[in-house]
DNA sequence: ATGGCCACCGAGGGTGGA
């Protein structure tokens, strides 16, 4: 028997700012996993109560002012694992829960600053140990999607032809994706054909959404076993309309595994 | 024009994001 299922990814940009549009698209889209970044928010200031009353389980590896992940659920997430064991790190960017039968990941994955700086160090060597970490995931759970705030644009129509910066389309930022890509995992959103210039992040400045003007920067990355149950991908740039949004869109991947 | 915006902390402007 087969069961749809329906699993996004969003960088909120601040989860206290941002929650009312978080449960009005929790409302909307009924996800039945979404993974959630950059939520700038302790776990004991997590509204655990508001995410409840809307119908979610919710687990969570917070920080205060930077960084901070989690996953909301329909069903309770069992196995839940926290940031990349083995890789010493102040830095809250990863969870990992088993929902409904599918290894679920939420991931923060540094920006880098710009090429070269300590921080583009500190990219490179975490997207090392993530792979590492990913490699033994996908032998304890076939069944895997890798979601999150991405950081790379992967290939060149993944950012707009504009943009001028190194820093997220740099060859050692997208050798690191096709590595991880090379575990067996497969980028949901390129699974179907998609219109041109899709992206899911837009600068707040020089009125860069309403110029397209972006790059595509968050993926849900799916293991071997689910890419052929995959039904649907697409980014909801609705929530990036309203008052006060997040610069960055949901992405959006439905299953029927 | 080498910044423009936004969120954070904390009480003003510095830091970080992408």
């Amino acid at each position: 028997m087969s069961r749809a299922m329906k699993i996004a990814t969003w960088n909120l940009n601040s989860l206290k700012v941002r929650l009312p549009h978080l449960l009005d698209w929790l409302a909307a889209e009924q996800p039945d996993a979404l993974c959630l970044q950059e939520l700038k928010c302790e776990d004991r200031a997590f509204p655990l109560a508001e995410i409840e009353a809307a119908g979610y389980h919710a687990i969570f590896n917070g920080q205060k002012t930077y960084n901070g992940v989690a996953i909301l659920s329909r069903v309770k997430a069992d196995a839940v694992s926290r940031d990349i064991p083995g890789f010493a790190d102040e830095q809250k960017r990863v969870i990992a829960a088993t929902i409904a039968g599918v290894r679920v990941i939420s991931a923060y994955f540094p920006n880098g600053q710009t090429v070269g700086s300590e921080k583009y160090a500190y990219k490179l060597a975490w997207l090392a140990a993530l792979t590492s970490y990913l490699k033994e995931e996908l032998l304890n759970y076939p069944r895997l999607v890798l979601a999150g705030d991405f950081n790379i644009a992967p290939e060149a129509c993944d950012a707009h032809p504009d943009w001028q910066e190194e820093i997220l389309v740099s060859p050692p930022e997208r050798d690191a994706f096709r590595v991880l890509l090379g575990l067996g995992l497969e980028d949901a959103f390129r699974h179907f054909v998609q219109p041109e210039k899709s992206f899911s992040w837009w600068d707040y400045r020089m009125m860069a959404f309403r110029r397209n003007f972006g790059l595509r920067i968050d993926h849900l990355l799916v293991s071997a076993a689910l890419a052929p149950t995959l039904t649907a991908s697409w980014v909801d740039k609705a929530p990036r309309k309203l008052e006060r949004p997040s610069d960055h869109a949901p992405v959006v991947l439905t299953l029927d595994a």
